[in-house]
DNA sequence: CGGACTTCGTGAAATCATGCACGAAGTAAT
DNA sequence: ATTACTTCGTGCATGATTTCACGAAGTCCG
């Protein structure tokens, strides 16, 4: 047991770390010192006791009677999350959304930077995105490799999604943020995270439909006209 | 009991509920009349077991020793999701995202429609993105009550986010899907779904850094030099 | 120094989500 | 009709996540 095996964060709670994170951020530039769980927690919109657990899972890095230092929790929860070096990213697809991802101020900010954005359409091979220009898919190696990219996106449409997982898996990516509403399929070892824009609007249409009083009757079981379209 | 006090699918589900409906459009486009869990199972990435558990909280809509019928299934949800309406959708930000978002065919393809884009810089307003032209963030009221829309999108930077939030609430917005990295204060009854697309970045980021060997060590517990920038 | 007060860290309870496994209900074919 | 087979619906066990509640460890001040 002189390894390091105790080191896994709940998928729950590792995806608030980030938030703490822009909130420490915050906090630094406003020269605040310390926090409370109970501030950060009105910040985050969470439950203090949350937000206590969460941190607990990187160290005991509170002080009773005081509560966090911000500076110190800034460099603890950046370096868990592998923030401590600028991760080269790759985009494939140059539609609308792989140009605002690549535009998109928030990404750099944060300690991502676009080095390539690659598509299949000659038409935009040789346009300018975000600062790099638009080369073809075929260069996905190559570019990789030179950038030591380790992140690729997807902003392809979804028919092409997975064509663009394959290249990118090929190049030798790690790590895969999926835009198109597609289940790719890659090595296990390849991690995913999709991002479904259209989803999140059918989810807030739900809450919509419900909130107009058409609470969906659930007992007209009966089939009613199976098939009409 | 006669009412409808039965209705309330747990978050999970929710989620998932947009997948299996992609997935039965498509199916559908392909004349395929029946699926079974195991094959929707497939599809999704998930596991046959949660599909029907999934699909109970619509009812039972399935044929034992035979599945589910496809374009029966697919209104059904539809229904549930409340997507046997057209939503009108208004973009707060004319920025690389709104612009993206605007453009983007996923979202009419799922019954949403795109009624307006407005910002608060001048030099935006008049352009055109996705078939709209822009307009000052002012004429919101308006728009919402024009095109009696519900579902607000705030694609600004962080600074403006809550001011987009205020806005919308006062034009009458019930829900709002927000890009921006901000906890929004809004009413109670006002839905609220964030998309933060850095924070994913930032997750893949961890995953990433813990496969590099970069093991982070625990045990380096006593405070190296807390404040240095 | 000692007592009052603050805030963390964490066990334990409560809630929510997942997955198994099996009975129920259907089809198909002899 | 009976038998063999498929696939749904769901009770239950298991696991993950959230929340509570309280002891421990610190600060502050007279």
């Amino acid at each position: 047991m002189s390894e390091s095996p105790r080191r896994r964060i709940p998928e729950a709670a590792l995806g608030r770390l980030p938030i703490y994170l822009r909130i420490l951020v915050e906090l630094g530039h406003e020269n605040v010192a310390q926090a409370s769980s109970e501030q950060l927690a009105e910040l985050a919109g969470v439950n203090a006791a949350k937000v206590r657990k969460d941190l607990s899972y990187l160290g005991t890095y509170g002080t009773r009677g005081v509560g966090y230092e911000v500076q110190f929790l800034t460099v603890q929860i950046q370096r868990e999350l592998g923030l401590n070096q600028a991760w080269p990213v790759v985009i494939v697809g140059a539609g609308n959304l792989g140009q605002a991802m690549a535009n998109f101020t928030g990404i750099a900010e944060r300690g991502f930077h676009i080095v390539g954005v690659v598509d299949k359409d000659e038409s935009k091979i040789g346009t300018h995105v975000g600062g790099v220009s638009v080369t073809h898919v075929d260069s996905l190696s190559q570019l990789v490799q030179l950038h030591k990219v380790s992140i690729g996106i997807i902003a392809t449409p979804a028919v092409h999604a997975q064509d663009a997982a394959d290249a990118l898996v090929r190049a030798g990516i790690g790590s895969i943020m999926n835009f198109a509403p597609t289940i790719l399929s890659v090595p296990r070892d390849v991690h995913v995270r999709k991002v479904d824009l259209a989803l999140e609007l059918q989810i807030l249409s739900y809450y919509e439909d419900c909130r107009n009083g058409n609470l969906r009757d659930v007992r007209t079981d009966g089939r009613i006209d199976p098939v009409s379209a």
